[in-house]
RNA sequence: AGGCCAGUAGCUCAACUGGUAGAGCACUCGUCUCCAAAACGAGCGGUUGUGGGUUCGAUUCCUGCCUGGCCUGCCA
């Protein structure tokens, strides 16, 4: 161990230190360090620099001490947790019902598992490849970013990441489409209503390949558990496939990742609609401020039957009832609303008055945090760019051993690598 | 590269053989509702892909280009 006064990590953290280490509370500080170095001490990759750090702040450098020279981290790398993957497209806000559907899940799991979140910019680009929508995509990784971080990823145990950030994604791709029929894309049933919803005249080959690039993005950081909706459960098992084939042909590599079905249901937009999205403009942002919400909810659809305040109504299936049961805490009341409702004896109004202050009671400190986080812009930026870092290296590891198993190490990696084909006169 | 077809409102499409553009859905507002929905009413919305030509007059006919689709080739 080195003396205090200069420390050596890894480049992972070097941005997040560089840029934020003096305002840091020390607690945080010590844990960006501490998941640096167990980064290093657990991969030992060559392409990670060790970086000389001079601290100033002599209860600064002792938090860093500590955290270093406790074996937390060498004990981690031997009881490593299980891997998890899973992400969203860039496509805007995150709204309530992708925080019942997986952000909920996510944040629990992120406890359990070793996770990589992944901000999947090239996916969108299967649908929607025009300059213009590409201009869009940085404002929505920031929205994604600090949704992620406002309802409690926490990117010190976390990774979040931009998929196109990752070259390797790229790479592996196109290995993989040499394993994958053209029937076998064909019969997953979801490309169709993908094609349809993108009113594409004809279907891309890149939307083909659609679940392709899902299982890269699964296989790349090696996961092993990859938490989607129903929807998604079939390209999950199209990964399973290529693992499978590729280690067969190649030899181990690619652990078979396993499919956790979320338990909550697609949660019913305000218009009693199908699912909530931002294409059917139902959705309630994780964003939105007070008002927004309120005007939302009185604004939502409801027992279609139930003409007057006195009439018999119906609780099953009616999406203010299913937004109280899912958001309302106060177990008590949602049940006295219900009994009302169906006697009878109270407006919608009302129900609706109480799952708006439900709904803001839930959101105002998801609110907070996001202010927060925008008024310290140098934490959500960070946060990302240690994900990326993190899953560089992954990705890289992977590769190098893809490479290595194929037997295409022969070919160049990077542009000042030899072509190590020919033998050597000496 | 060639042949064929297409391009009209945010979306799906109309406009008989040339007479200067309309419907449904969507959206906004209003009426009705405890709120919402439904229903009804109103409104918004288009240099008909683009440049030229023929004509008194072109979404319609001719032509160059652009974009997309289908087909046949060429090259790697």
């Amino acid at each position: 161990m080195r003396v205090a006064g200069e420390l050596a990590c890894t480049s992972i953290a070097f941005p997040a230190i560089s840029t934020g280490i003096f305002g840091f509370p020390k607690e945080r500080a010590a844990r960006v360090i501490t998941s640096a170095m167990k980064a290093y001490f657990e991969r030992n990759s060559p392409s990670l620099k060790i970086v000389k750090l001079i601290l100033c702040d002599r209860a600064t450098v002792d938090a860093f001490v500590g955290a270093w020279s406790a074996p937390s981290y060498e004990r981690n790398s031997m009881t490593a947790k299980p891997r998890l993957l899973t992400g969203d497209r860039p496509t805007g806000r995150l709204h309530l019902g992708h925080y019942v559907g997986s952000l909920e899940n996510r944040v629990r799991l992120q406890r359990q598992y070793e996770s990589f979140f992944i901000i999947a910019d090239l996916h969108t680009l299967t649908t929607k490849p025009e300059p213009n929508y590409i201009r869009e995509i940085p404002a929505f990784i920031r929205e994604m970013t600090l949704d992620y971080l406002s309802v409690g990823i926490d990117p010190d145990v976390s990774a979040i990441f931009v998929q196109s950030s990752i070259p390797e994604t790229y790479s592996l791709n196109l290995l993989f489409e040499m394993l994958v029929s053209v029937p076998r894309l064909e019969r997953i049933p979801s490309l169709k209503d993908m094609a349809r919803d993108a009113n594409m005249d004809a279907m891309p080959f890149g939307l083909l390949g659609y679940p392709v690039l899902q299982a890269v993005d699964i296989l790349l950081p090696r996961a092993q558990v990859v938490p989607v909706g129903r929807d998604n459960q079939s390209h999950v098992e199209l990964a399973r496939e290529i693992a499978r084939r590729f280690n067969n042909l190649y030899g181990e590599i690619f652990p078979e990742p396993e499919v956790i079905i979320g338990d909550v249901p697609l949660l019913v937009g305000t218009d009693g609609q199908s699912k909530m999205s931002k294409s059917l403009d139902n959705a309630i942002y994780l964003s939105d401020d007070a008002e927004t919400v309120n005007r939302k909810v009185m604004s939502m659809y409801t027992d279609p039957k139930r003409l007057r305040a006195t009439d018999r109504g119906t609780v099953e299936g009616n999406p203010v009832f299913i937004y109280h049961d899912a958001f309302n805490p106060a177990k008590a009341e949602v049940e006295d609303l219900k009994e009302r409702y169906r006697a009878g004896k109270v407006g919608d109004v009302e129900v609706k008055k109480k799952l708006a202050k439900a709904l803001n009671d839930f959101l105002e400190p998801i609110r907070e945090k996001r202010a927060y986080f925008l008024a310290h812009p140098t934490i959500p930026r960070d946060a990302l760019t240690e994900g990326i870092r993190r899953m560089q290296v992954e990705a890289q590891a992977t590769m190098e051993l893809v490479r290595e198993k194929t037997g295409l190490s022969y070919s160049a990696g990077l542009p000042t690598d030899r072509m190590d084909i020919f033998g050597s006169a000496e």
